[in-house]
DNA sequence: TTGTATGCGTTATCAT
DNA sequence: ATGATAACGCATACAA
């Protein structure tokens, strides 16, 4: 019995080989594999029954271009790698979904590096990018990775978000920051209270920084004297609300309420002034920043600024997705306008 | 004036060129391409005067291999992939910092891939893998990724983590959740309890499943009675954990204390009999699983069991390293024996 | 011990 | 409209 003829020439050793390649499907469909190439890039320059021949060619193989030989070849990948220092930072999530969304609109795809502020994961994701296997940089990080200066000389377009980057000269896109804390401190003085203690870290993070700044703002304008305000130091987490609280009551002049530079920070002091017995809001009042999830969670619900989470991680990725092209000089920082959001945290000074 | 002869041939072209090459390094050493490269990966092939000038002209250039070029040669990059759908889950992080530490010990580094439990964006990463550009995959998912049939059947050694793999047949590395739940059920037994409720998802999750029956073997070995012992659907959201409550008390016989699947759903019930008046555990227990850090902002903090989860992320990963050379036939399963963190949320049964 | 040459899967340039 | 081929950067079989 004669073997019966197979559509395609090399039917059979398809089977064999792993993943199809370009070659693969160029054989199939009797063409070159530029024509393929073609058929896939710019398919107005290849004739319609020819293209049609290689999409189905495509079909069958299922054939996925090799995003290893393409970046090689081309000097550049399709992939933009997010470096953060704490995946579990709860603003990270939605913030990644902004990015994300932006990315696959432009046909980018999304990698999170994990770096735990250590400089030896930095260094670790430096060598990912030298390597062309990412197109651009987004930094969550505060700060530009860390390493070789040879290999941070090279770096891909690159912006920074939600944290403004110290060191290195990169576009930025955020929160306005100062002008959120002025809305929350602005609250706090319309609610009546005079007597204000803002807890963060002035020295090191610029975002508290421009914070404590529009507090000092909101305060000047309503000629808050200095004796009446109280700038602590705390790191931003939430145990440095508790600490900042300790001092408060150490030093025996307790204000009626609390800016704290983010919700962590506000969830500390929340804590820990109900473990003293205060009861909420009626004692003391209490303002976050950031609305993370948890806010809700906390009794009472904190009164806080929210975080345009969704648009920064959309623009920030936009910005990148242009900078590839051209990064903007001088680079460009994008500032969001936050809302307040009114829960249970705050109200009236209690009269003494 | 004579120019003053450089040290190396060809100092002055590598000023022009971007990122340093294997070739730049071998024209500055003045040795061919193949010397740089066993120099780098088989160092006792080479002899040492040449295999120092190749070092010396390597940190010169600052080269680094490219690791695309690499990968393509040899068919197998040295990235993990891992896919979450939620990067936003509680456990997920510090899971993360063990599969990190694992694999930077063994050479590999880790990328972390968000999927959403979008078919879309499983299709992408599922893209990312059919080019070779991570080793192995870990599935933080439950599931295996959605794609084209064609492209699942060239997965890379794969193996799940945390929630055990409903599709496809791979290795598993988790908590041992039948063993688990019944600790916590049996805590609950040992301080009186009686009538117990269970919430959880039984239908399609395989860890809920095997929770619930570790709840029943608990309460079998008591000699319960069916008619005392509830159990209600909740798909393990904080959510969930209030609308299973509502139900109990729209039918009107309410337990004594509650076993929920989760943390998340454990706080919801906690904060929903918070909500309607009851004072905790006075009034009711409350037993949940997994320790997430929320687990102690509650009032009262969580009697709860713990996820090891750093174990479960090392394990993971050198079960993935080991599977990278020969994939375990069958696939391996290995469950981690938890802790129960007593804390403040379950004493005795009040008396009615 | 070292060098030459080939191929990994693409894209792009130049012919045809 | 299509095909042949070079080059991307590297690892390695084979020669020397």
């Amino acid at each position: 019995m004669p073997s019966r003829p197979t559509p395609f020439p090399s039917a059979a050793s398809l089977q064999a080989t792993s993943t199809a390649t370009i070659e693969d499907v160029a054989r199939m469909a009797d063409v070159s594999i530029a024509t393929v190439s073609r058929a896939i890039h710019t398919p107005e320059k290849v004739a319609t029954s020819t293209r049609q021949r290689v999409n189905q060619a495509i079909a069958i193989t299922g054939y996925t271009t090799n995003a290893m030989a393409r970046s090689l070849r081309m000097g550049r990948s399709n992939m933009i790698l997010v470096l953060a220092p704490d995946i579990g930072d709860p603003n990270f999530s939605s913030i990644l979904v902004g990015l994300e969304n932006e990315a696959r609109a432009h046909g980018y795809g999304v990698l999170i590096g994990h770096t735990q502020n250590d400089p030896e994961r930095g260094l670790d994701y430096l060598k990912f990018l030298n390597s062309n296997q990412a197109a651009g940089l987004l930094l969550f990080t505060g700060h530009a990775p860390f390493g070789h200066q040879m290999m941070t000389e090279r770096l891909p377009p690159t912006v920074g978000l939600f944290e403004p980057v110290f060191n290195g000269r990169v576009s930025y896109v955020g929160v306005d920051d100062l002008a959120g804390a002025r809305k929350a401190a602005e609250h706090l003085l319309s609610a009546g209270h005079r007597r204000i203690a803002f807890i963060g870290e002035s020295r090191t993070k610029l975002g508290h920084q421009r914070r404590l700044k529009g507090f000092e703002l909101a305060l000047d304008a309503a000629r808050i004297p200095a004796s009446d305000r109280m700038v602590l130091e705390g790191d931003g987490t939430i145990e440095s609300g508790r600490l900042a609280l300790e001092q408060i009551f150490m030093r025996g002049d307790a204000p009626t309420a609390f800016m704290c530079v983010n919700d962590a920070t506000a969830i500390g002091v929340v804590n820990g002034l109900s473990a003293r017995g205060y009861e909420l809001p009626r004692d003391m009042s209490v303002i976050g920043f950031d609305d993370i999830p948890q806010a809700t969670y906390v009794h009472p619900p904190l009164t806080t600024v929210r975080q345009p989470r969704s648009a920064i991680g959309r623009q920030a990725m936009a910005l990148l997705l242009q900078s590839l092209d051209a990064p903007p000089e001088p680079p460009r920082e994008i500032l969001i306008m936050p809302d307040l959001i009114v829960r249970g945290s705050v109200t009236g000074p209690q009269r003494r």
